[in-house]
DNA sequence: TATGAATGAGGATTCATTCAT
DNA sequence: CATGAATGAATCCTCATTCAT
């Protein structure tokens, strides 16, 4: 019956969605306080439901925040993979690449997220396993973008991996001392940077 | 009398000696486990003295923390200064500071130390503090070395800080990679690829 | 209208195996891991019905698991009735009394849920009620084997009921035994050990 | 020093005796209530101290009901051994041992706790193991009575250990019923009749 | 100083029960 | 009838901190 399909299906959706918005909850309140000083009761509040649903949810905390960061970095590797394969010029490719991923301020939610995560990867298999997975696939997004303007002609690397980590340990750096304040460092700064470096690599005439 | 203020130095010593001990304690932890997992009785094991007495030398188990935080940091900062303003070559003075200063391996106990500032900073105005501070103090060094470099004449930077901050950035962005265990990389690696980038930005040749 | 009547009917029956179904699940499960260690969920789960289902039948877990103690225990004392019945031997007819009612081997299921009456007979005064009255139907029909005995000639004792206690505890410590695992200790053996008793307090050569 | 030694010695008979406050609370409680219906603040308020301290003493609530179990069958045991070897008549002997182990009367807490552990051990192995382990213990003193009264001619068994079984059968059987509060029965009965059950086992008329 | 027993607030998790669909 | 999402009270355990010795 179409009914009955129909209503199986609204299930499914409203349970999604009410999943989707614990785990938003979560990455939120990630960002502001730091996995650290989260209560599941907070999640659940900000959620707007009980916290008893919360663990009908997640068996756990553990896997309620691991969660969180998953899909905090499945949007943004979803984003930057939609956006920059539109981009044909090699140079501009990477700058939307560098204005994707960099921070753009002072206490970004995303970064925050991440200094969450190396925290704990450093210190939990399970999330590093995690961050071993987002990391290869956000390495291999630039690699291809180094990769494609050497076709191009536009850029010139004898090791696109290589400089990828490079061009990517930039962009890391200089997003930390944007998270973190650094005074007289701003969004666009940090991307400027990142390219100055990027153009020192990448430049037909340096060889390195 | 002499005695007496023997006896009350050597006593002073002791309790100073003692909380070095703890701090020392509390820093390895921090490093092995992150903040989040240390508790104030697994310090006190591991310094080789009761709870109680911990509480006695930290009022709190926060201030705790920051002072083992920040005696890590003034021993890196204290031991980099020693060590590069003997070394008159600026190419390996750079090296050293950048030897100095990078992960040595997957888990570097030191940059474990580094992610829970980091992740802490983002969140604590206090912890924000020590590292800015920090960070400043080490900036200032790095941007030293490049500043002595070019009145050597064996850089060229049109803006030392600038360039500091680059060549900082990419420092901790690759040992982050190396404490989170990117396969492939090495301490000795990362090295390399930090001088890569440095003489991309500091060689006389290249113009940004 | 008789099809109406059959649809209640019907309908009737089919509920009443459905709560056939919960309280046989219960039973179980009480057997197997004690009343406990018993989720709404799990016997749902077992009865092949949703949680809500088990709840709509039984108001409380409470009523639920006493139901399924009460159906166990009405279930042995019908089928000891039944069988008994047909035998005319007076020592055949005791001998099958204990093979019924002892334990048949090591965690028997029916004695774990004995276990588990007692246990909670002794803190509850629902189930001490139910116990007492499933107990009485037992006692009395040992008691009328033994009576039986006595008139055929076969059985000798001057206080049929006071010898039916003894008999019946000893069936039950020896089941104890058993059904915890005593070494050395099988059904058969239980059945023989309680038959020795038996015999000691009831040959006609006895005196007590 | 003596004053450091008492000091020490103090402390730890202080601490002794708040363990055995907790047990001795917790065995209380079992009987009352039943362990299932236990909390550890329950505990902790008869006790008279917090809850936290409770755990202090006991990693978890299970292994607090396993020593107040333990607790409460080491005492019996003690007082039964304490007992009986003063006594030299084999049948007073016997007897003694028989009114040290029934139950008492009707709710008697040692036997409450009896039907805990038994329906504990059927469905957790470390209560299993615990129950085998003081099970032997008894059964071995009663085994050793018999053949104490058969080596001085007083009793008659071609099996002692057998003999036992079926005489504590008998005594664990009817003490469940008095505990249970089975009409008519007392303390005195529960004696009476288990005796009457050894004698017909013990007789040396009687051949079995 | 030094100890470690004692406290109690705090937080994660479980689960019987309800209710909208 | 039937489902299973949703609730929130109940409970165990952890742990920073205090305090008597």
């Amino acid at each position: 019956m179409a009914e009955a399909d129909n209503g199986v299906t609204k299930r499914q959706e409203r349970g999604a969605a009410r999943e989707r918005q614990i785990v938003s909850a979560a990455a939120e309140l990630i960002a502001e306080r730091g996995l650290a000083n989260i209560r599941v009761t907070d999640v659940a509040e900000r959620a707007g439901m009980s916290v008893g649903h919360v663990s009908y949810y997640f068996r756990s905390k553990t896997m309620l925040l691991m969660r969180a960061i998953q899909q905090s970095e499945d949007a943004f590797i979803d984003r930057v993979e939609a956006t920059i394969h539109g981009i044909k010029d090699p140079w501009r490719r990477l700058t939307k690449y560098v204005e994707l991923s960099a921070a753009n301020g002072p206490r970004d939610p995303g970064w925050v997220l991440w200094f969450e995560v190396w925290s704990n990867a450093a210190v939990n298999d399970e999330v590093a396993g995690l961050h071993e997975e987002l990391d290869a696939r956000s390495c291999r997004i630039l690699a291809g973008i180094v990769r494609y303007g050497c076709e191009q002609g536009a850029f010139s690397s004898d090791d696109p991996d290589r400089t990828a980590a490079l061009i990517s340990a930039t962009i890391d750096g200089l997003s930390i001392q944007l998270t973190l304040g650094r005074p007289g460092l701003t969004g666009q700064g940090v991307v400027q940077l990142c390219l100055t470096t990027a153009r020192a690599l990448l430049s037909p005439a340096t060889a390195h």
